[in-house]
DNA sequence: CGACCGTTTCAAAGCGCTTTGGAAGTTATC
DNA sequence: GATAACTTCCAAAGCGCTTTGAAACGGTCG
């Protein structure tokens, strides 16, 4: 069933279906609403690659998967195309997968000289991204999920790891907590360096001195969370509260916690953030975990839509959005133990 | 550039310079070098929307991401992707992904009725994996990467897992042990499955018992292996050797056996399956690890190269290749100690 | 030398959609 | 009742490629 022939079924001419499926105004609303009708009981579906070809667009935006440093190849990572697809598919268009193994570079300029991709969303940005400077010269669309520092200018939606980190641990200074260890990811990354910003400053601001030893990043796997909160837990005083930079990092801590004997929310207490996966709800656990909140899901979605913006002519300087992010206080954190 | 331009800078009809550049036969030799080189020389890139328009195909594979349940995102899928990739970039055929929360029968019939993919990939079938049935119903081209039961005809890859775990069970034997342990991904996975059951067949082909506490399965994560090998150990007595399904597994049960005192390759003997990952190499370790090896890039390219077969026309019930698994011998492996 | 054949090239017709530039049809205005 | 001003619809021209059917060309053969 091509448009054509629904035309002929209509009675109508193709410019006319097309435009009420499109959405454009000049059909009157029953017009729009026979054909919409009508489509959808003859099962219609535009044809992609002859839209593609008549609009010059391609339809799809594109993502890079660096394969040989699995540092995006994580929940979050996936949790984040979910959204972004989620919002994409509204509108029929494709998320683009390009696999690149050792010269991103090579992937990117591919992309951009090919007609496949409209944009592309790149991710988990460090400190100084050298992509957004490629992709500038490209000429490239695109939008940065996270920040990093770069004179050109570009578009991108973070959330505010610092303030979230900050909040989070005013939250446990307030609490009575003086000694509070910070798990964190990786270093190169911004967001990192946003929350251990956002957690010195804090202590600082309490007037509080910030214990080297108690700050730690690594890959945000269970894992790393026990190693580092075990090894935390050997110092002199012990901390009595964790920072912790994923749910997944949450669970070693946990563990840890466990292993050395210790109650969450009475004998220690922890605050962890949270991207919300359908399989990891802190609101479920025993006890329920604080969490400083921010759907990553979400940010996909909006990312998306502002991509879907930037295709359309908006200027990427235009685009920047810092979302707050929520602390959410549930019974993992206490005051400190007498 | 296109195109036309090309043709007209060239002198030559655009039949001619489409010929030339799509490999017919009725173009001279000469010509064809010409054309080729001045496609170089300007940077001529066909447009992908309008060959796809003309030949009716979406120069698209699919591939379905479930993000409720995380298996697949593991860093096999990721390997495995960019094997695809690598194959399918050649023939400038995308990867098309579409995440799928919920109920993914929805997605598949998306993708069936839109014109968006010529065929889709599916991955890490379970021992009765719907979706078989299901694509076979929908008149989606596909391929499975793996095995399941399934009545409906249909093309598959996979490696021999059983072969591989009992050859290398049967290496174990040789060496003279008599208490192996398996450390086994979920056995919901068919690959689980075969693997196990190549186990079990090697014992009793050598006459052995097995030992069902000897047995377990989990997610194919450093945690698993950790959690699995900690509670073999404590078994009265220990077992000499570990079957292990995967080398990110291995990293945790090497943890274990260093917590436990136990020198790998002297005390206890350890083979691993290797999927060959560019940041895991057996061969680097201390002591190099034994393993039975089968590149999963390797296996994502060739699915890439049936899969295209497909798309030409071949039957899927002509497309089944089982993959023997090499079995290297390192360091990790050793006579039963005295 | 003309008929015949294989090679090499071409013009033109789609592929299924969007979009431009008008043409009808309808209502309001004088 | 004619003109203007909308509203609603249409025919036709692309978008950049592939592919069909045929023409031009050079060489071979009777």
């Amino acid at each position: 069933m091509k448009l054509k022939d629904l035309a002929l079924q209509l009675g109508l001419s193709q410019t006319t279906v097309s435009r009420a499926l499109n959405g454009f105004p000049e059909v009157s609303e029953a017009t729009r609403r026979r054909v919409a009708e009508s489509a959808k009981r003859f099962g219609y579906h535009p044809n992609p690659s002859a839209r593609r070809l008549a609009t010059g667009r391609a339809g799809a935006i594109g993502a890079v998967l660096p394969t040989d440093r699995n540092l995006l190849v994580d929940p979050h990572y996936v949790e984040f195309l979910a959204g972004v697809g989620e919002r994409l598919s509204v509108d029929e268009i494709d998320i683009v997968l390009s696999p690149s193994r050792g010269d991103e570079t090579e992937t990117y300029r591919r992309l951009a000289t090919g007609t496949r991709v409209d944009a592309v969303i790149i991710s988990s940005p460090a400190v100084a991204d050298p992509r957004v400077a490629l992709l500038s010269e490209l000429g490239l669309p695109f939008i940065l999920h996270g920040r990093t520092e770069s004179s050109a200018p570009h578009a991108w939606l973070d959330i505010d790891n610092e303030g979230a980190f900050g909040h989070a641990t005013k939250h446990l200074v307030d609490l009575g907590h003086r000694r509070i260890a910070l798990i964190n990811g990786s270093s190169n990354f911004t967001y990192a360096r946003h929350r251990e910003k956002g957690f010195r400053e804090a202590l600082a601001g309490a007037g509080l001195a910030c214990d080297e030893q108690l700050i730690g990043d690594g890959q945000m796997t269970d894992e790393t969370g026990f190693r580092l909160a075990s090894r935390f837990l050997t110092l002199e005083p012990q901390p009595t509260a964790f920072l912790v930079s994923s749910m997944m990092m949450a669970l070693g801590t946990f563990r840890a916690l466990r292993t050395a004997g210790l109650e969450l929310g009475r004998d220690i207490s922890m605050i962890a953030h949270d991207d919300v996966f359908p399989f990891l709800n802190p609101d479920r656990m025993v006890p329920p975990i604080s969490t400083t909140r921010s759907p990553i899901r979400d940010a996909g979605t909006r990312v998306a839509e502002l991509v879907l913006d930037l295709v359309g002519g908006r200027r990427p300087e235009d685009v920047h959005e810092l979302w707050p992010v929520e602390l959410v206080v549930r019974g993992s954190t206490g005051p400190v133990p007498a």
